[in-house]
DNA sequence: GAGAATGCGGAAGGAAATCTTCCGCTTACT
DNA sequence: AGTAAGCGGAAGATTTCCTTCCGCATTCTC
């Protein structure tokens, strides 16, 4: 999964359990980077791998280091992501819904390279990650030019728009609340049916319609969103 | 503009100058929660108020305290921009368009009462607070209801779908660049197409199509989103 | 399987950010 | 003019997070 970018340097190869610790702190901050922000301590970074903060400073001598690791190893993955959406699917259209919908690296992308100003400073300085995100754009463009030369994407917005939505619809507050979770479903359907080129009939939101009553009452947890 | 929730209580009034500090916190405290938080350091708040720390703490014996007051007024103003809405406007739709498109008390009271569970902790015992909630969702539901007995508004989303809506929508990351109020704006009106009933012609997004080569590249700021 | 090298955990000291108090001076009320 | 209320902001206390360090453990090499 950890794609690996460091093979062509001179340097020796970790031992087994320096590589497999590596990619579970990967793993944790890339999923507390996700819920929480890129400014999370590293202390529950190392824990969240099950690792001591010892063994987190060894492989990343600082949290810019950190964050250039997460940001390649995500974009890499989005961008995969991204044109398997492109070649599977059988339309422009669905390309876009399989990605909107697609899984939490998008949202993590969106966070390092739309929402976090801090991570984007860093970030925008590593070439590779870079060239990656560059080519996610175009893949971006060239999806959202298809849904459109096809007819299901209305005409009137480009791949900016699209990005701009993906970024709203992606920072969501709290990923695994289940409630949350399905108001979200149904915000993305509506904008999904937004989208769509006129005359494009809607396929309809399942499920009830949402009360009031049922408005999700953000329960608790440690880490505020932090300024959100 | 700042409420007075503390007439009938039976402590004396506020000398004149001390009332109008009282008015400045509340208001640079609601302009910096919106925009970074509702935990952004008191020292800020005091600053922007124009006003010594001192000043902030013989006031609001912690941050809690000012948190409560921030919300009361803030739902209160809200409540009221959205009574207005539901009147003054001849449709429910164009109720609905007013309350999305409406002030930034909009956009704090959906930080305070769904993005922010710290917030949510505070505001949540304060009754005063809970009346105005409960009024505002009201309103909430008398104006969905009307822009769906009219048929302008799709009848398979409930006002709880209205309000999540309203939270993705709102959660911007800076709220003073142009550019990306610019897109903001645009995902408003994708997403209110949307929200049409069948068959209800959309008027098309003004301006030009927005290319990958626009995306706000983010500029930093002194804080970052916390979270977000 | 033994020796050497690499890696590990997490306590502890340090740095930074934020909170909160306190008191000499100022301003508003009567 | 007298008095009570209010003010600012430096300074000390506190909390939170960062970073280092070293005795012990694991892996690799031959």
């Amino acid at each position: 999964m950890t794609t690996d970018f460091s093979a062509s340097t001179g340097e020796p190869p970790l031992r087994a359990d320096a590589r497999r610790n590596r990619d579970q702190i990967i793993g944790a901050a890339k999923s507390l980077f996700t819920s929480a922000g890129p400014e999370v301590p590293m202390e529950e970074i190392a824990r969240g791998a099950g690792v001591g903060v010892g063994t987190l400073y060894r492989r990343f001598p600082d949290r810019e280091s950190l964050i250039r690791a997460v940001a390649r190893d995500n974009f890499a993955n989005t961008l995969a992501e991204a044109e398997a959406a492109a070649v599977e699917e059988a339309t422009g259209w669905d390309s876009l819904v399989r990605l909107l919908k697609s899984s939490d690296e998008l949202q993590l992308s969106v966070h390092l390279g739309m929402s976090s100003p801090r991570a984007w400073d860093i970030v925008k300085g590593d070439e590779v990650t870079q060239r990656l995100r560059d080519s996610l754009l175009a893949t971006l463009d060239s999806v959202v030019a298809t849904a459109q030369a096809e007819g299901s994407l209305r005409a009137d917005v480009g791949a900016g728009d699209i990005a701009a939505i993906f970024a709203m619809l992606l920072r969501r507050p709290a990923p695994d609340d289940l409630d949350s979770h399905r108001l979200a479903e149904r915000a993305l359907l509506v904008m999904l049916d937004g989208l769509r080129a006129p005359g494009r009939p809607s396929a309809g939101l399942p499920g009830e319609p949402i009360p009031v009553s049922e408005i999700p009452l953000l329960k608790r947890d440690k880490r505020a969103a932090r300024d959100g």
